[in-house]
DNA sequence: GTCTATAATTTGATAGAC
DNA sequence: GTCTATCAAATTATAGAC
């Protein structure tokens, strides 16, 4: 059972890593954004691999629990589009499994681990667990696109150029 | 004039920053990678700030220099996919423009200026310099799916899935 | 669970000799 | 242009009191 203030800082730390990334934040950040002392963030993960690989599971159960409640009505990919699309309406930020999947190369293994799950499972959310290589490779093409568009608008600084990259996946 | 250190240490950041990104490094990083010692790579470039914005602006030079001379004989759109998926043969490195991109909420305004300059030359380079918005909406489909199949197939460690991704814009 | 205090290392950056 | 030496700050992380 998570205390109050692990969620906060598993909060804050997913904030800070969508805006710069695995190494763009301290532990001295996270408790400032919390307001207790680095020690204390410290007590609740002890290294910022744990952290971090405990962070990039939580926003991939939430990232599939939203998914699978929105796909039913909107079907799988404009749902899936409408969450990234979320991401920019929430001050410019990344997904945090694309930042982390940018950063894969020098990222602690336990946090590439989690981090190549979240793919995995969009990728099932979209072609379902036994897809053929065509069916699988229209999957990829759209997460593809998803993240790439999220990365390029965000740098642009422009809302349309993600609406304007993912046009023919909204519903 | 350049001199042979100052192209070895951009080389060096070029790696470093394509691999782990702006904060994945260090002065001692490079001033290793090349053989000197740190204050002789701040001799070359006085801030990190200025490296990676010249690295930035160096790199997007190059591809389009690599773009304008494949084009002709192949197409613009198969080109600029040949030149992404290269990153990956080469050691699986994203492209450096697409991990400062993911960045940009947290690097210095001339980083940033630089790197959006790299994405609005790809789109004028597949749309033209005065496109429709439906001719520029197709260029951004192909930048963005691009970046995102280089990030994807990086993190799932499958060449294979960056092809998947891309294979109706090759040749 | 939080704090003070601190260790050990790394970081970006500078001064000044050669 | 490179070096030695160093600084001031930041970083991850730990010990131990409350």
């Amino acid at each position: 059972m998570p205390s109050a203030t692990t969620d906060k800082i598993l909060d804050a730390a997913e904030r800070r890593a969508r805006m710069g990334g695995y190494n763009g934040f301290s532990f001295r950040d996270l408790a400032e954004d919390v307001g207790v002392k680095s020690a204390s963030v410290h007590h609740h993960f002890p290294t910022k691999e744990v952290l971090m690989a405990r962070l990039a599971a939580r926003y991939t159960e939430r990232f599939m629990e939203a998914l699978a409640e929105a796909s039913p009505r909107e079907g799988a990919v404009p749902a899936m589009r409408r969450l990234f699309r979320a991401s920019l309406e929430a001050d410019n930020q990344m997904c945090l499994c694309g930042m982390l999947a940018a950063e894969s190369a020098v990222l602690p293994a336990p946090v590439v681990t989690e981090t190549r799950r979240f793919f995995e499972r969009l990728i099932e959310a979209l072609a379902g667990p036994d897809a053929d290589s065509e069916t699988r490779e229209k999957a990829l093409k759209v997460v593809a696109r998803l993240e790439g568009a999220l990365l390029t608008a965000r740098v642009l600084g422009d809302m349309s150029a993600f609406d304007a990259a993912t046009a023919d996946l909204a519903a």
